[in-house]
RNA sequence: GGGCGAUUGGCUCAGUGGUAGAGCGCCUCGUUCACACCGAGGAGGUCACUGGUUCGAACCCAGUAUCGCCCA
């Protein structure tokens, strides 16, 4: 990796203002007194003023480092584990353009769908109603019902072209608030390439893409069984499913063989499904039923004719052992429907009742009365119908006994998903063997295995996922606020709609939405008439269009000159609960479109969990809202809690993790205040020459900070943040503590003014070693560490170049009388040696300002020319007249013996 | 039922074969000479458990337990 030359500007703005080292209002010199308040409102206008995270899109893609960052819904609110996840990525950001990518961070808004809908409803007082046509100009009948909601009878119905106006419209606020928060947080975001999931050109290219796929043949319509929500009145996909435990019962019943009529009990927890029964299935192997293949029994009450079939999903130790299979009750049902070419007997319909109209399958005129009393009703109360008559007709063995199952409900509903067939698109996702569906789930596959994943174990949710898909992806929606499905079918002449033939608008339509567009060669008069045409209704899940944030925010077809700078993406940062449907479904569409990954990285972020180890919700009460975090503690003590969680690890919300990273950020600012003063004002614009660092010590902690700089290099670019930070973190603190202490009796001089050899060695080295500790802290502490540049470096620390050991490397053995190669391990001995002698002054209760007027100094043999080489700086550091030093084999730690101090002044 | 991850001082976590680490908290002390949003020193752990491999195991292997998550 190098640098690209020409992307790094390495002089301030040419505004030519007074105080040129800034390139900064505001900031002039190193501050008297330094704080971290009102660090983020300067900065945050600074670099928006500047353009310091502008991507610049003459870089070719071998120079850009681009992400594909996971719109958040903006409908929602943002919590901590937002702040938190993204965080990472703009660590990642952050280093990258260090490193001198050009680095293209967009952020979008994901406002499609359902809670943003649900939000117009009610703060517009209208509701969509697709037949209507556009309305030019439209005024809602209410502004703010924020809160309470308009009763449904008095909701306006409009068309959802003005539905969807009304939802960009309310959205714009949410998104100001979101886009105020992540610039407080100091996301190095280029403002300039937002993007909406719901504006026009995310819905164009999710259009055009679906164009694509129907031209393929990935998109198909199907009539199928389906998991449907009879609350929402829509479609379901796997991927919006959430097992979960629901009681029932078992009712133990029997069928009757149609050859002697002896019982055969079944257990159902469904009843009320008896008059969908197709067949009944037991394991291939099971003695019980061995005799029973091949024969047929009849049901009760209603008395349909089905098979005993054998197959192997069927589970010997579940209830008795043989299940009723029905059309559907269940997704095994489905299965054993489609492996088994079981016929199909729907009894519920789309609001969750039974047909009206009794099914012709049922012929007996008993069974037709008894289904005739459950006609219309809901599942509930069939139930009971189905079960007092299974009583009364003795068919029901014993009493219906409670159970607990688990039961599949769409992820934002609340009553069980019932399975009922209707006309839906598709997507292959890899899902189904038909067609070329085992082929597309290998490939997919394989691009897991191609994807890295980090941490890298988080690929198997990932196979999981994919291995266990049992069927393509439903992409329609009986709902509003999404993006239409680009088509319109024909009307024949008596009025029948042609599914078979959709009518597809010319790509450069798009978008187009057919509830209120017109399709080429009709007119709008036609619409619903025999002769012409209808739209199709149904929107596109919203994964459909949130699949695509590659194409839509890098510009594909609209921009292609963008679209090959940036894709396919370098990075896509989310969290490990969408695995199985962003990520995943962003792999089906870049497959599909482009034969290629949408990305080459996957950083996954962990949880955050609250004190009872418990994921993090707005019901536990928590009433932490991100922005009160930030202006509580300051961004760069959030951020460094964020930093300091790894990859694919749950982390605690702890503010005493913020606080730590509020110290850190603030000892930056007090630790460079105090490097930086020591030559006076006139040094700090002198360029530094490492040739002037002579001095061992100075030397020693420069080669330690090489290795710093080697070691966190290598860990970012593993994506390994958390381990860069503590290296950088732990090395700042020695770098205060010992280092600055032992040199800066030496660094203050004589006062003479020419300063000793010995007193530039200090000087320099202190301001080489700050220069490159900024740096390696920029991506997690942007405003402390551009505060401390501004006072004395040109231009913005983050378009700086990531610091290289070679320079340290070079100062380090940049002495006229080179010694030795110096030993980094110098610094760490010089330090414990003054830690001896202010363990005496602790033991003794006394000032470390108290001088040690004599002591013998006893360290490890092995470390005994380490610190006589640093020995006039730990004198002077310990205030220690007179120092023996003294090796010793068996010494563990250094030691001070015999110390003898100052008498205390007296005040 | 299958899979993944975790289990290290009071707390949050580092540590992938060689004498147990950090920060916070705690205890003692100091201090307005960069930093009280401070500094120094100290106490505190049989690395969940049981076996195994090895000269040597927090670390590798097998199993167990507990917790979390994903999928059935």
């Amino acid at each position: 990796m190098t640098t690209a030359p020409g992307t790094q500007p390495s002089t301030a703005p040419s505004t030519g203002s007074a105080p040129s080292t800034s390139a900064v209002p505001g900031a002039a010199r190193v501050p008297d007194k330094v704080s971290l308040d009102g660090l983020e409102e300067r900065w945050d206008g600074a670099w928006a003023e500047q353009g310091t995270y502008a991507f610049d899109r003459t870089a070719t893609r071998d120079q850009v480092f681009s992400i594909d960052t996971p719109p958040p819904t903006v409908s929602g609110s943002l919590h901590v584990g937002h702040v938190f996840s993204y965080t990472h990525t703009d660590v990642v950001a952050r280093f990258w353009r260090m490193r001198g990518r050009e680095v293209f961070y967009p952020m979008g808004w994901d406002d499609n769908g359902l809670p943003t809908e649900r939000r117009v409803q009610n703060y517009y007082g209208v509701r969509c109603d697709p037949s209507l046509p556009y309305v030019p100009a439209f005024t809602p009948p209410h502004e703010g019902g924020e809160g309470k909601s308009v009763k449904a009878a008095d909701q306006v119905p409009i068309s959802r072209r003005n539905f969807v106006e009304l939802c960009e419209r309310l959205t714009v606020e949410d998104e100001r608030q979101f886009e105020a928060l992540w610039r407080r947080l100091g996301l190095s975001v280029d403002w300039s390439h937002n993007y909406q999931t719901i504006g026009e050109p995310a819905r164009a290219v999710a259009q055009k893409a679906f164009l694509r796929n129907l031209a393929r043949g990935e998109a198909y319509q199907a009539e199928a069984p389906g998991l449907w929500d009879v609350t929402f009145q829509t479609a379901v996909a796997q991927a919006e499913l959430e097992a979960r435990d629901y009681p029932g019962h078992f009712h133990r019943v029997a069928f009757h063989s149609t050859a002697d009529g002896t019982p055969i009990h079944i257990e159902t927890t469904r009843p009320e499904l008896i008059p969908a029964v197709v067949a009944l299935i037991a394991h291939p192997d099971d003695e019980r039923y061995q005799h029973l293949f091949g024969t047929t029994v009849r049901s009760p009450l209603f008395g349909v004719e089905v098979p005993v079939l054998a197959h192997p999903a069927a589970e010997p130790d579940k209830g008795a052992g043989i299940a009723m299979c029905c059309t559907f009750g269940d997704l095994t049902d489905v299965q054993w429907w489609r492996e088994l070419q079981l016929p199909t007997r729907s009894v519920i319909q789309r609001d969750g009742r039974l047909a009206r109209e009794t099914p012709e399958w049922i012929e007996t005129a008993t069974g037709r009365g008894y289904y005739a009393e459950l006609a219309g009703k809901t599942t509930f109360s069939a139930r009971q119908a189905v079960v007092d008559a299974l009583r009364d007709t003795g068919d029901l063995d014993g009493e219906p006994t409670a159970t607990q199952r688990m039961a599949n409900f769409f992820e934002k509903g609340d009553k069980p998903l019932e399975i009922v067939t209707s006309r839906q698109w598709y997507i292959r996702n890899g899902g189904r063997a038909e067609g070329r569906g085992e082929g597309l789930r290998e490939e997919l596959l394989a691009r897991g295995q191609e994807l890295e994943f980090h941490p890298d174990f988080m690929r198997v949710r990932y196979e999981n996922w994919v291995g266990g898909l049992n069927g393509d992806w439903l992409i329609s929606r009986q709902r509003f606020f999404g993006v239409s499905i680009p088509l319109w079918y024909p009307v024949d002449a008596d009025g029948a709609v042609d599914h078979e033939h959709p009518i597809v608008p010319d790509e450069a339509l798009l978008p187009v939405d057919p509830s209120s567009d017109v399709p080429a060669g009709y007119t709008a008069e036609q619409r619903g008439v025999p002769g012409g045409f209808v739209g199709e209704a149904d929107v596109m899940d919203t994964w459909a269009t949130s699949s695509l944030t590659p194409q839509i925010a890098g510009g594909w077809e609209t921009d292609p000159d963008l679209f090959e700078r940036v894709f396919p993406m370098d990075v896509r940062p989310q969290g490990q609960d969408i695995i199985r449907t962003w990520l995943f479904s962003t792999v089906v569409r870049s497959h599909l479109e482009h034969g290629s990954l949408p990305w080459k990285h996957a950083a996954i972020s962990g949880w955050i969990l609250d004190p009872d180890r418990k994921k993090m919700s707005k019901s536990k009460g928590n009433v932490v809202t991100p922005m009160g975090l930030l202006e509580e503690h300051g961004s760069d003590a959030v951020r460094y809690w964020a930093a300091s969680a790894r990859l694919g690890t749950d982390a605690a919300f702890e503010v005493g993790q913020m606080k730590i990273g509020r110290r850190l950020a603030i000892k930056v600012l007090n630790a460079s205040k105090f490097a930086l003063t020591f030559g006076g004002d006139g040094e700090l614009d002198a360029p530094i020459d490492p040739a002037t660092v002579t001095v061992a010590l100075d030397r020693a902690m420069l080669a330690g900070l090489a290795d710093v700089v080697d070691k966190a290099t290598a860990a970012l670019e593993a994506y390994d943040h958390t381990r860069a930070l503590e290296l950088t973190e732990t090395f700042f603190w020695t770098f205060c503590d010992d280092y600055l202490e032992l040199v800066k009796d030496r660094a203050y001089g004589s006062g003479d003014e020419t300063p000793s050899a010995q007193t530039q060695s200090a000087r320099t080295a202190l301001r080489l070693a700050l220069d490159t500790l900024l740096r390696l802290l920029a991506p997690v502490l942007p405003f402390a560490t551009e505060e401390v540049w501004s006072w004395w470096r040109t231009g913005s620390v983050h378009r700086a170049p990531w610091p290289a050991s070679a320079p340290l490397v070079e100062a380090a053995g940049a002495s006229g009388d080179p010694i030795e190669p110096v030993d980094p391990a110098m610094l760490g001995a010089a330090g414990r040696a003054l830690a001896a002698l202010r363990k005496v002054k602790s033991e003794a209760k006394v000032s470390m300002r108290t001088v040690i007027t004599r002591a013998e100094l006893v360290v490890p043999a092995g470390q005994l020319a380490l610190v006589e080489a640093a020995l006039d700086d730990v004198r002077a550091a310990g205030r220690a007249a007179t120092l023996t030093l003294v090796g010793a084999d068996d010494a563990e730690v250094a030691q001070a013996r015999g110390a003898e101090l100052e008498p205390p002044q007296q005040v």
